[in-house]
RNA sequence: GGGCGCUUAGCUCAGUUGGUUAGAGCGGUUGACUUACAUUCAACAGGUCAGGGGUUCAAGUCCUCUAGCGCCCACCA
């Protein structure tokens, strides 16, 4: 058992060994149980066509640290796994698959697409979740999800028929945001603005009949003073950032306060290429500062000329096809795409001299998230969630601590971002994702599929309506959880359904109930054990999640669980960083800048990578990440499994055997013990509390330096002559199996792979209780004393490297201590101090009279001197003593006038006055004895 | 245009509610194959905590201004 323990820790022999063992004894499965706790987490669902990246790798090893360790807790806890069926994105990956055949999705109909894309979820969609086992991931597998589940779908019908019964959901002719490529709406969250150079075009609109100025108005190009006298205004200039929007323009609007334009108002302007004749009218939204003072009015292609559209009684005209092609009310540019259009009409007006300048313009600009187009605000009847009512309660949710951001920070983002939100666009017209359960009666709604503009079998008819607003009319549309018979108004039977599919985040936003089976009424056969799972698991308690999906999803999260469960969906939200390369840029496949978890694990192991990958996780701030870090990790799981092996290759296992549980008296057990054990117990309590504060990088680093530095490089050097000692073999077996329990959540195979090579009692280390906190084992006296006895080890490993002894040389050092509970602790443990020091031997004096031959040196409560005959470089060695001294007046001198200071005195809390005076004390013994030996040194 | 974050050792970053002489990993220098580990051990070097001003007995930590970097949000054509 012990022999074949190599000299370096191989993960690969042990990760999927252990996971297969997990998931064989149903370690993982949560059921409901009045006698526990729950704890419960919903993972963020992966997309299907997901690969594992590090941004996985870095959220769900921070899942997965808490579930384990609150199982370990006695918590019921449920990791609740699934995936997403991601609409646009895998509906794109599929569309490239079938392209190799030549084929697009048309050529294949709308059901055999859809075939398709199962086909391809089925053989595929299971790489994510594979990838997260790889992980160590104990999700409960066996309840996973997808969020296209029959079940689930249910869920999201039900949902939409009930906002739609309270009014929350309408449908609308409004402008959104329209994807020329994936040709769908997007919500506003998925068009993010991005900056852009562009140019503002200045063009010149003639007026129908030119008027005499006023003013010198109609220049507005404020360094255009040469050419500047004309008689008559001819034209008004307008300012644009898209010039083929212009096909499309109604009207041009100026600021009413505007003194150049007044006279102009209601004048009648030629639209230059179209030659439609089109108002100028007034309204306030227009900045005179901006441009020219006069905007082009577009009520079709912007959001703002929409409203302004409405408001003054404006032609809506369409000038473009959904792919971004410009339609027939584009005269000549028909056909032409968006951008070659652009470039068209700016030759033509500059032919024909009406284009006046270019200057060059930094905006921004919408682009889809899934293919980075840019965004048409374009014209369409879409389905809409009114958000207003839903927000409320989520506001004062967050506002009222039933629900906690952490870092705390989020908090603002979000409810900033509630404050000021928008009704949400929930109708795509793509083919993957739930219909709408919109149906319509051809009979009364004729127009119902003519209105739908995008749906891809729809001609591309253009849309030159006259003027808005649209009156919604819901004649002939039925919502229903199920597709009707029959019309309930005029009882025809021709229905058909409407041809677009939801948003995908409108399922995403159900996750944390949904998956529980809700709503049940409709599938009663296993209501009872399904409903008690809800009942006891939700409100679930902590979402993980990155900040880029606060909105889509945390926020409609939050408002769904409070409208349709009555309470909040989680009790708090952990956010995390965003996992970069070592330059800050965000890791993506189109940089090449990414570092593929897979790799890290095949080269470093699963355990290297989680640790790594914490410890470098300060909370809430971004991870840059290198190959090299991961190599940290590796050398701790190495480093506690050459502790394993020491520990093994010398444990007598009868002596841990029968009594697992016992521990010596505390007055029986020496001070390396004691200290050992208070030092753990001290450790262990912090990392409780910096995990249950997701301090998840502290509490890795701190359970890393324990075990480095305190158990392995003095705890371990020191027992190691006596470590047949019954004692220390009870005590190093323990601390070391209770290590292994608090290290578990983080690096759980390695831990796995050493429990099963201990003494133990529970099948697996991941059912194991985690260590119970000893308090009668903590004392801060020991600690203490042991680092003084750790001090002098150190100077004297100081001293003799400075006169550059080989370790092999053993040398006398004498130690004069300075009070007799120093004089004692130095004999009690003179053996020890021997031995890590490499000593002859160690005498304890009675005088601080200086033996000859020495170098020397101080430190609290003890004067220690090296007995060494050899050559020394004493004038460097005075030197540094001088330096030393000199420092450590300073620090006096501050503390003296501190203690002089009245207002310190009064202010202070007692204990810093105390522990002042106690430094000057110490500070001025040690600076004598310090003086002392420069001047004793020659 | 708003909002947020960052600036601490050569590099990458920690640093809870303000309280001894500011830490880690990597890198550097020196020494060591000490029978758990060279993915190791020991020792050392290295910092005006971005800059200015303020609050306080006390500031890396709180306030304010400035500079640089980064992110998020926003309908200025």
């Amino acid at each position: 058992m012990i022999d074949d323990l190599s000299k370096q820790y191989n993960p690969k022999e042990t990760e999927d060994k252990w996971y297969k063992f997990w998931e064989e004894n149903n370690f993982f499965s949560a059921r409901p149980d009045p006698s526990k706790r729950p704890f419960c987490i919903v993972i963020p669902p992966p997309n299907v066509t997901g690969i594992l990246h590090m941004g996985h790798a870095l959220n769900n090893t921070i899942q997965d640290i808490l579930i384990r360790y609150h199982r370990m807790k006695g918590e019921e806890s449920l990791w609740m796994p699934g995936t997403d069926h991601a609409g646009i994105a895998t509906q794109n990956v599929v569309e490239k698959a079938i392209a190799k055949e030549g084929l697009k999705r048309q050529d294949l109909g709308r059901d055999k697409f859809i075939e398709r894309v199962w086909n391809w979820k089925d053989q595929y969609g299971s790489t994510i979740i594979k990838q997260l086992k790889k992980l160590g991931a104990s999700c409960d597998w066996p309840r996973t999800r997808f969020t296209m589940d029959a079940e689930y779908s249910d869920a999201v019908i039900e949902v939409f028929v009930r906002l739609y019964e309270k009014g929350l959901i309408y449908q609308g002719d409004y402008i959104i945001n329209w994807c020329p490529r994936c040709q769908t709406a997007l919500s506003d969250e998925e068009a993010p603005h991005k900056e852009i150079h562009g140019a503002l075009y200045y063009i010149k609109y003639p007026l129908k009949e030119s008027t005499v100025p006023a003013s010198p108005a109609g220049r507005h190009s404020p360094q255009s003073t040469v050419d500047r006298r004309p008689s008559t205004v001819d034209y008004i200039v307008v300012a644009t950032t898209r010039p083929e929007t212009m096909l499309g323009d109604t009207a041009v609007a100026v600021n009413p306060k505007d003194k150049r334009y007044k006279h102009l108002v209601g004048k009648t302007l030629i639209l230059p290429l179209v030659n439609r004749e089109i108002e100028i009218i007034s309204d306030s939204m227009v900045d005179m500062k901006f441009g020219t003072g006069a905007v082009k009015v577009t009520p079709a292609h912007d959001p703002n000329d929409y409203n302004l559209g409405l408001k003054h009684g404006l032609k809506f005209v369409n000038i473009m096809h959904p792919d971004g092609r410009l339609n027939e009310n584009a005269g000549d540019y028909r056909d032409m795409d968006r951008f070659q259009a652009r470039e068209a009409i700016l030759e033509d007006l500059k032919e024909k001299g009406l284009l006046e300048k270019i200057e060059t313009h930094e905006l921004s600009a919408g682009h889809c998230y899934r293919c980075h187009t840019i965004i048409e605000p374009y014209l369409s009847k879409q389905w809409f969630v009114k958000m207003k009512p839903l927000a409320r309660p989520a506001i004062d949710a967050v506002k009222n601590g039933k629900i906690k951001f952490s870092p705390r920070r989020w908090t603002k983002v979000y409810l900033n971002w509630m404050e000021n939100i928008q009704d949400w666009c929930i109708s795509r017209q793509i083919w993957w994702g739930h219909r709408l359960p919109v149906y319509y009666c051809r009979n009364c709604h004729k127009q119902a599929s003519e209105s739908t503009v995008n749906s891809p079998q729809t001609t591309d008819k253009a849309k030159a309506v006259d003027c808005g607003p649209w009156t919604v009319d819901n004649k002939g549309i039925i919502v229903s959880r199920v597709k009707p018979d029959k019309c309930p108004d005029c009882g025809s039977s021709d229905i058909y359904q409407d041809e677009d599919v939801l948003d995908t985040w409108f399922s995403s936003w159900l996750w944390p109930f949904a998956t529980f089976y809700w709503p049940f009424d409709r599938r009663p056969s296993t209501v009872d054990r399904r409903q008690q799972d809800l009942k006891y698991f939700y409100p679930t308690s902590v979402l993980v999640t990155a900040p880029e999906i606060i909105f889509f999803w945390v926020a409609r999260m939050i408002m769904a669980g409070l409208e349709f469960m009555k309470d909040v969906p989680f009790r708090d939200v952990y956010i995390h960083g965003t996992v970069r390369d070592i330059e800050g840029k965000k890791m993506s496949k189109s940089l090449g800048n990414v570092i593929d978890p897979l790799d890290v694990i095949s080269e470093y192991g699963v355990d290297a990578l989680r640790f790594s990958l914490i410890s470098i996780t300060a909370q809430g701030q971004d991870v840059f990440l290198s190959k090299e870090r991961f190599e940290q990790g590796r050398n701790f799981a190495n480093k506690i499994w050459n502790a394993a092996r020491l520990i093994l290759t010398n444990l007598d296992q009868e002596n841990v055997k029968n009594d697992l549980c016992e521990f010596f008296r505390k007055e029986d057990l020496n001070i390396a013990n004691r200290w050992i054990l208070s030092r753990f117990y001290s450790v262990l309590q912090e990392v409780n509390n910096l995990i249950d504060a997701f301090r998840f990088n502290e509490a890795a680093n701190m359970l890393y330096s324990f075990f480095w530095h305190e158990f392995c490089d003095w705890y371990l050097e020191i027992i190691k002559p006596e470590i047949k000692s019954r004692q220390n073999q009870v005590v190093m077996f323990k601390i070391l199996e209770k290590f292994l329990r608090a290290l578990h959540p983080f690096m759980p195979f390695i831990t796995e792979e050493i429990w099963h090579k201990l003494p133990h009692e529970e099948s697996s280390i991941m059912v194991c209780a985690w260590p119970h906190i000893q308090e009668q084992v903590i004392d801060k006296r020991f600690e203490k004393e042991m680092e003084s006895l750790f001090g002098i080890t150190k100077l004297i490993r100081n001293l003799r490297s400075q006169v550059e002894i080989r370790p092999e040389h053993k040398i006398p050092v004498s130690i004069f201590p300075h009070t007799k509970s120093h004089a004692k602790l130095i004999q009690e443990n003179a053996g020890l101090i021997e031995n890590l020091a490499r000593l002859d031997s160690l005498k304890v004096l009675d005088t601080n009279k200086r033996p000859l031959a020495v170098i020397s040196d101080t430190i609290e409560g003890f004067d220690v001197y090296l007995h060494f005959s050899g050559l020394i470089d004493i004038v460097q060695e005075r030197e540094k003593i001088k330096a030393k001294a000199d420092k450590l007046r300073g620090v006096i001198k501050v503390k003296k006038e501190r203690l002089k200071n009245p207002e310190f005195l009064k202010k202070a809390p007692a204990e810093i006055t105390e522990k002042e005076k106690q430094g000057i004390a110490q500070g001025k013994n040690t600076l004598q004895r310090l003086l002392k030996m420069h001047d004793e040194l020659r």
